[in-house]
RNA sequence: GCGCCCGUAGCUCAGUCGGAUAGAGCGGCUGGCUUCGAACCAGCAGGCCGGGGGUUCGAGUCCCUCCGGGCGCGCCA
């Protein structure tokens, strides 16, 4: 609601400063600091000061008087230097809440967006790093669909890759396992394989590093990969395979679902590479260096990508003197076919369905049995990417310019997000010894290679276990089965808000203390609000009395009476900022604003929670109408959490 | 050396496009459960917004510079 009348104001403000001022440029309003000066704030009049040569107060002063009256607002005022402030017409505001809003006017865009994200290796069980990545993306993607933007979500599958081949090497040499044997234990239900991989590709990494000779091993388990037979080829499979089962596993207890996983095998058999070259080599975007270090590779000039200052020193390896592309290689290659531009397409079928139904499709060499619905062919894409592939995604995007994608190099988004590191303590804690420059430190950075990290499911069974101490000791009589299933849901709660309200561009510096708490700006802090809410409700209901009919009984002049309350209009307001906060998220590209949202709509409803007791309020118009503002206050919190992938329990 | 990010209360972080008196959580201290559940609420203390210069009617926010910290800069992925 607040966002719908917005823009209808930006229309009216910007219609008449262009009338009478030739003003040209967007309309923004600001949220003014004090209530009293109404809900949004004009500065246009500072900047037309400049060109007006007249002091800002008095020509806002000539807006109020000119502008005429604009339906939905009581009145305007110059405040300050020279603001215009706003103050909305609360009894039509809320009239049209109670009436409940007409849908908003459809998507900005019509075309397809592509959230790709998660694209954890699959060798070893997911850590916490991983968590913040497809929490970021899951997140932005619920923003998008919430704010009716079609989306795709992808979640690349690297198959064949060095660390599954690690991972092989680590079966075959270190333990000498044949396929069989490997299939065996991934489908045994007693070993957590994600688990013990993640071990076994600690102890390869250690094992290379003792004995560098070995690492002759690595480069075996890749070709045969490549080659796809043989072997090694199998346990890669049955590795990757079981690994990614573990992945889409865990990503479910938080709610993360795909709809379609691009394989890299699938990329080598059906030759997107080649295809790119093609391209890339045609349109004179790379060439074939003859001399200097790069001699006998295809290099793109770093004039591409760099500044002008850049050298031919600079230049980006695409293809290897030996005929390997490089990773940026196969990634112009994906990012192409992610736009529809590389002229070749996958095969796909469908993986697995998740219990609520929806089904995630995988790439396949092959056409499959079943037709699968059209993947690709995106009008923007987002990377959620770690910021430290900041530079080869530029690459990326620099590969499509040159190709003369302009337009898709643009809607090439690196949604970069910095890294998840552990506290020292928490290093300390999981066992590891520090020295002392580490200690020193704020945080050291997960390693995978090291074994050194916190695991997705450990947290999440650590949240689930602490959140189970707190409701059974609340709920003793509850059985214990739904004791734990809302011990689950505040464990999403806590997990998924702690990864949110950091913005992306800090570090994060896991903590045990931190992320298990349940206290202050937290997802159960959310919860509880809404759980309160409700209570009400279930209240009423014991006692036999109906939930009213609010629009019946709720007139206007009952709303404006009972709106005069400050406090009552203000949490009303911030209730109605649901849609204006998506937008500024998706704006913006940054999920935090929405949790921030949740949160402080959330302290705004507990502080009112605690003043004013409703169902002990003597005026029956009053009661009624702080029944609605509840109301209307849990829907608008509890869709809020649905967005940001948070659940809300019966009772906590 | 070059590029990107960070520096705001004791700690962890918000701060929209440059706007009115810089905010929250945690921690500390004080107070509040016979009420719709205290995973809550209220109050107090705590700030040269890293330093310096500039632009502007106006700077935590933009520009320059310096200091401190992090991450990149491979024929690894």
């Amino acid at each position: 609601m607040f966002h719908r009348l917005e823009q209808t104001l930006a229309r009216v403000f910007s219609s008449h400063l262009q009338r009478r001022y030739g003003w040209s440029s967007p309309v923004v309003f600001e949220e003014p600091r004090q209530p009293e000066f109404g809900e949004l704030a004009l500065p246009a009049a500072f900047q037309l000061a400049r060109t007006l040569k007249r002091p800002p107060r008095t020509i806002a002063e000539e807006i109020v008087r000119e502008t005429g009256p604009i339906e939905g607002v009581a009145a305007l005022e110059v405040g300050g230097a020279g603001y215009v402030n706003i103050h909305f017409d609360r009894r039509s505001y809320a009239r049209a809440l109670l009436g409940g809003v007409p849908p908003d006017e459809p998507a900005v865009e019509q075309g397809k967006i592509i959230v790709e994200h998660t694209n954890i290796n699959p060798n070893k069980a997911a850590h916490i790093g991983h968590l913040r990545n497809a929490v970021l993306g899951d997140t932005f993607v619920r923003i998008l669909r919430a704010r009716g933007r079609r989306v795709e979500v992808q979640n690349y599958i690297d198959n064949t890759g060095v660390q599954v081949a690690d991972v092989v090497a680590a079966f075959e040499r270190l333990l000498g396992k044949t396929p069989e044997q490997v299939a065996a234990m991934a489908a045994d239900p007693t070993v957590r394989f994600d688990y013990f991989c993640w071990d076994l590709y600690a102890r390869i990494s250690a094992h290379y590093r003792e004995h560098p000779e070995t690492l002759a091993w690595r480069q075996h388990a890749l070709e045969a990969i490549e080659r796809g037979e043989g072997d090694s080829a199998r346990i890669a499979t049955i590795v990757s395979d079981a690994i990614l089962r573990a992945h889409l596993a865990t990503m479910w207890r938080l709610d993360i679902v795909y709809d379609v996983l691009p394989r890299e095998s699938e990329i080598l058999r059906l030759k997107f590479w080649a295809r790119a070259f093609e391209l890339l080599r045609e349109r004179g975007v790379i060439h074939y260096q003859t001399e200097g270090k790069n001699a006998g590779c295809w290099v793109m000039p770093a004039a591409a990508f760099a500044g002008e200052a850049a050298g031919e020193e600079d230049s980006k390896v695409i293809v290897r003197s030996n005929g390997t592309v490089t990773y940026v290689g196969k990634d112009i290659a994906y990012q192409l076919w992610k736009f529809g531009l590389l002229g070749r397409d996958f095969h796909y079928r469908p993986l697995m369905t998740y219990p609520n139904g929806h089904r995630v499709w995988v790439s396949s060499e092959t056409p499959g049995e079943e037709p699968a619905p059209e993947f690709g062919r995106g009008t923007r894409v987002y990377n959620v990417i770690d910021s430290r592939q900041s530079y080869l995604q530029d690459i990326v995007a620099a590969g499509l310019r040159a190709l003369g994608f302009q337009r898709e190099a643009e809607n090439s988004i690196h949604f970069a997000y910095e890294m998840v590191a552990l506290s020292p303590r928490c290093a300390a804690e999981l066992g590891f010894e520090l020295d002392a420059e580490e200690r020193r430190r704020a945080y050291v950075e997960v390693s995978g290679r090291k074994g050194l990290g916190v695991k997705a499911d450990e947290l999440i069974d650590k949240l689930v276990e602490k959140a189970l101490e707190e409701v059974a000791s609340r709920h003793p009589h509850e059985p214990p089965e739904q004791q734990r299933q809302i011990a689950t849901q505040i464990a999403v709660g806590a997990l998924r808000y702690f990864m949110l309200k950091y913005t992306r561009n800090v570090v994060i510096a896991f903590d045990f203390e931190e992320a298990l708490s349940f206290e202050g700006e937290t997802g159960p802090y959310v919860q509880y609000a809404v759980v309160r809410a409700r209570s009400i409700f279930r209240k009423l209901a014991e006692r036999g009395e109906p939930v009213p009919d609010y629009a019946a009984e709720l007139d206007g002049a009952a709303l404006e009476r009972q709106l005069r309350n400050e406090e009552f209009w203000q949490l009303l307001l911030a209730a109605s900022k649901a849609d204006a906060t998506l937008e500024r998220a998706i704006a913006a590209g940054e999920p935090a604003h929405v949790a921030k949202y949740a949160f402080q709509l959330a302290q705004a409803f507990n502080n009112f929670y605690h003043q004013h007791p409703i169902l002990a309020e003597p005026d029956r118009e009053r009661k009624l109408f702080l029944l609605w503002l509840t109301d209307y206050v849990r829907g608008q919190l509890e869709r809020t959490l649905g967005v940001l992938g948070i659940p809300c329990p019966e009772y906590m």
